[in-house]
DNA sequence: TATAAATATGACACCCTGTCATATTTTGCG
DNA sequence: CGCAAAATATGACAGGGTGTCATATTTATA
């Protein structure tokens, strides 16, 4: 994350700096970004940008956790919304994100985010250390009394933490998907919304039937 | 790919070159891992790299389609063995790779390719991609036959598909964690099966019951 | 206002990558 | 065999990039 001495720059600065960094991610895939162009962009000395930020991922760090604080406002909204259905808030995270990607001013740049494999995982890692069992993040723990749990087939306490680790790499693979594949986003969403409704009824045949 | 160029090379030039190869993938993580130091180690000159690869990351496609042909192997014996369950089947390539990866001689070189969030998703990537519901790639065709779709609960053309789409994230996600949580294999393990018998088992109270 | 703590700066040391013109080998074949 | 064409091999080079550090400036603080 950024340095304290990042967050008390003065706004003019830190905001030419940011577009810079804006900038270059939207020019580049992340492995291509390169810190010398944001410090000419922005006009800053080199050294001054390690006073701010420790590397290259730690802009990224920061540029994704933006993104998540977004994400977790329209989940809660989504839940508040459906009764606490889980899979429609996945969904709807789903939709809401494609929907920002697309944005005109972050299309170039979320589509360089998204494109580059390590970001992406850099990503998924990130949720998925958030909701993993043991470290159950923010994220989820924030969201965890609006979710309807009635609906959900849990038997021990573990099932609802393995939901979500199912639910979170389907996800994130959509996701990384809906910005690569050519089929297009019609189409990896009725994929996405089909696997849900799988996850939902099981994959077995003969569940309540005896032989 | 590698060139032809570099499959003619005498087999000694090219396993030294392998060696070389394999000991800096095994020093350092994808990222990190320096064609200087490679050739270096190998003795051949800079140009002479660039015959044989394309960069960096032809390298690393060699490497993981290596392990994939492994995998497919293993995949087919696992589907004889026991009667084409395809749950059973991710199973024991998840045992199977976690026991290949241990092996002496690989341990640093597979900690270093999966604990790179990068290669890590190349390789999901070129799994995902293989098994994608239209390129349906070689690796899922070829053990197409084998498989016991009786059991599956399968109820258009999408279904298996999709089947796939959520199994082959899910493991994904398991091979990263288990080479990167301080949690362990027994673990991850346990946590992995659980989720595949959630899968086949469906998320959602109430199925065949009426309110 | 003097001294300590924070910031800013940019030259430096170091490392890397991909290319290309130039050798050296191999191959094909009259 | 002898030689031109096709393959390979080679390594110097141009162009970039990164992180650090000793040295200035500012700002805060007593």
């Amino acid at each position: 994350m950024p340095t304290k001495t990042f967050f008390n720059l003065p706004e003019e600065k830190r905001n030419k700096l940011l577009e810079a960094i804006h900038e270059e991610f939207s020019r580049v895939s992340f492995e291509e970004v390169s810190i010398n162009q944001i410090i000419r962009m922005a006009g800053i000395p080199r050294g001054s940008f390690y006073q701010y930020f420790e590397d290259k991922k730690d802009m990224l760090r920061y540029l994704l956790s933006d993104y998540q604080e977004m994400l977790k406002g329209h989940a809660l909204v989504s839940l508040e919304r459906n009764g606490g259905d889980l899979f429609q808030m996945f969904l709807d995270i789903f939709d809401f994100t494609y929907g920002y990607v697309t944005e005109e001013k972050n299309n170039a740049f979320f589509k360089n985010l998204f494109a580059d494999i390590s970001v992406n995982a850099e990503f998924l890692r990130h949720r998925a250390h958030k909701a993993g069992q043991n470290t159950f993040g923010e994220f989820i723990g924030e969201l965890l009394p609006y979710i309807d749990m009635d609906a959900l087939d849990i038997r021990n306490e573990d099932d609802f933490g393995n939901m979500l680790g199912v639910l979170l790499p389907l996800t994130g693979e959509a996701f990384t998907t809906a910005f690569f594949d050519i089929s297009g986003y019609a189409q990896i969403r009725l994929r996405y919304t089909q696997r849900l409704e799988l996850l939902k009824r099981g994959f077995l045949k003969a569940k309540g039937a005896k032989t």
